[in-house]
DNA sequence: CGGCAAACCTGCGAGC
DNA sequence: TGCTCGCAGGTTTGCC
């Protein structure tokens, strides 16, 4: 599930769990999720420091004090709950426990086991192989509309493709790929390379709108990010036209049921939404 | 190299 | 109620 503000949303949520804390004990109940765990992993996290937790994209980075970070992917159902000490009897899909010396215990779940957690040197990260090929953070300044315009450029994959494609910007996925490009208004089916340009200059702030509303939603409906659930990272949020195929676009006035309203399709195996009367 | 389908794995809701 | 089918917010692989 989790795209970027999710991710952000449950990194704001651990960090002041996590951050000073040591960590006292830590359970790993399985081999790895879509790659194995490092070896040793218990032993390698426990009584280590974290001094802090940040995010890349959709991954999620806890540094520890001896220079190891942890980098871990929520991939599709993925998630973290803090619960206070002792330790809940582990439920199924639990796969790591953390627990800190002041008594959080941080459970990373995931059913599907899209996810992964692998360890790396602080020193040299940026060069991870998981994290080398990443393109620029969408709401960093260097996310221009000449950067993404290049990015695009020469591509004649359909525009929603090239979004979801990491390497031209870090940590989209297929809800607010959607969603930017309605509010864009520039259709899915589009190729990349016309959207350089002007295409682009309308994307990027698009892109900053969504991103920066998710993130929001994420923090005002939850308290402190964490839910009384102690879930971090999902959250009520409107799309404007993600998942509401035959709904009443909200930039139209037309009647849905003579238009047809949001229209799906597949692209890619993905399903795209959007409305043809406000995105060409 | 570029683009697409399939693969990984489980859960859930819709339809019969 | 219970089964099957299609669908799911990510990423990698392998094939044309």
């Amino acid at each position: 599930m989790p795209e970027l503000p999710e991710v952000e949303t449950v990194c704001r949520g651990l960090a002041p769990r996590l951050t000073g804390r040591r960590l006292v004990r830590v359970s790993v109940r399985r081999a790895g999720l879509r790659l194995p765990f490092p070896p040793r992993l218990a032993e390698r996290l426990t009584g280590r420091q974290v001094t802090a937790v940040g995010r890349r994209a959709k991954y999620l980075l806890i540094d520890l004090d001896d220079g190891t970070v942890v980098i871990a992917h929520l991939g599709m159902s993925g998630r973290m709950v803090i619960a206070d000490a002792p330790a809940p009897p582990p439920g199924k899909h639990d796969h790591l426990v953390l627990e800190t010396d002041d008594g959080a215990v941080v459970t990373f779940n995931d059913a599907r086991r899209f996810g992964l957690l692998v360890l790396a040197a602080r020193a040299g990260l940026a060069a991870h192989p998981l994290l080398a090929g990443l393109g620029p953070e969408p709401l960093e300044p260097a996310f221009t509309p000449a950067v993404l315009s290049q990015a695009l450029a020469g591509r004649r994959t359909p525009v929603k493709a090239a979004l979801l494609d990491q390497s031209v910007v870090a940590g989209l996925g297929n809800i607010y790929v959607s969603e930017a490009l309605f509010r864009a208004g520039i259709s899915p089916l589009r190729r990349a390379d016309t959207v350089a340009g002007a295409g682009a200059a309308a994307l990027v702030p698009a892109i900053r709108a969504v991103l920066t509303a998710a993130i929001a939603a994420g923090g005002s409906t939850l308290r402190d990010y964490v839910q009384s659930s102690g879930e971090l990272g999902y959250f009520q949020h409107d799309f404007a036209v993600y998942g509401r195929t035959g709904a009443a676009c909200p930039g139209c006035t037309c009647n849905p049921a003579e238009t047809g309203g949001i229209q799906r399709l597949t692209q890619a195996n993905r399903s795209s939404y959007w409305c043809p009367r406000r995105q060409d």
